[in-house]
DNA sequence: ATCGACATGTAAGTCGTTACATGATTAG
DNA sequence: CTAATCATGTAACGACTTACATGTCGAT
């Protein structure tokens, strides 16, 4: 009944986009919400069932032999403004690099540095994966989604540049305890 | 068996402050790691209890009745040091914030603003007590938890600065868009 | 005496991942 | 022909939250 609000949102929000299989369904989430946005597959089909159900998507016979094409309904597309319109729903900060970092001093600063060094690294990989997306967004999406889409991809950005500023100034600050030995 | 490593580590790390309560433990996370970790209490009891079993913590009678204070062990602190060098296990991103922005035109656009407002005030309320928490830290904890207090904290700090700087730069996309109609 | 903080624990239910089982289609 | 990708689904398990039930202690 209550089958996950968040996931019937990323569910009919990618078929709001354009009819699919739930197999793109499943791409689609990786590839264009996939730096905010997780969803495994064993939420989609069921997610999609439900859906089905309640009549808010509607399955069509699919190009090859066993494979179904969802299509968003008009019901479905006013479900989806209401799920949208609901309050946000924080889930508890759960950060397992701080939570390390924090007990450091069993860790020894070399391990945390290592783990700063990594964490530099990702974020920098980050960066230039959104950074070349959001160059392809502003030749790709349509008038309507750009700018939801630069907001999106913009704040993972920011996110990517601060945690590279974070890890300098972490890093620094370890080999200033190190040098007052 | 494989209660949750994550939970483990967030439990006897509070442990490896100072001894304390089951009660206390979940305070200490609430208001310590609060920033980056988040536990229930359905989780500390069977926590603590599975780690009692293992020998990973004592248990010893409380000052009052019914009560009990719990004191890591050598093999606890080892179990510890052991845990916190597994690779950080990243859980999957959950954004609602941006879920719902990236579906931004069917909410419009002063719906997003209002988003946008909303968040950017949440961030700088965090900001500011991360900044006392700063000031309290560099003053009170021992110089060799004082550094990786001050990471976590300046993680925080970084993370907000940019969530302020990203609301404003969205928002002021947001006008961009209207103007130009 | 009663209120709020301290304290412990369980039960029910939600949420979510992973692995498995199965098969069709396409590119090399 | 065969490997990769497309495609659908389920089952088992693990994790986590919330609400409930219960009781102690100190302060007003």
């Amino acid at each position: 009944m209550k089958r996950t609000r968040q996931t019937t949102i990323a569910v009919l929000g990618a078929l709001s986009l354009e009819p699919m299989t739930g197999y793109a369904v499943h791409e689609a989430i990786r590839s264009t919400l996939g730096h905010f946005w997780g969803e495994s597959v064993g939420q989609i089909y069921p997610a999609l069932a439900e859906l089905e159900r309640q009549g808010l998507v509607r399955r069509q016979h699919g190009t090859r032999s066993g494979s179904s094409t969802f299509a968003i309904t008009a019901d479905g597309e006013a479900r989806l403004k209401e799920l949208l319109g609901e309050p946000v729903q924080r889930t508890p900060p759960r950060n397992g690099l701080l939570l390390r970092l924090f007990f450091g001093r069993f860790l020894g600063s070399d391990t945390c540095r290592a783990l700063l060094e990594q964490a530099r690294c990702d974020a920098e990989q980050r960066l230039a994966t959104l950074e070349s997306l959001h160059t392809a967004i502003a030749a790709e999406d349509t008038a309507e989604q750009r700018s939801y889409s630069l907001i999106t991809v913009s704040a993972g950005e920011h996110s990517a540049r601060a945690a590279i500023a974070w890890a300098d100034e972490a890093l620094a600050m370890l080999d200033g305890d190190a040098s007052r030995t």
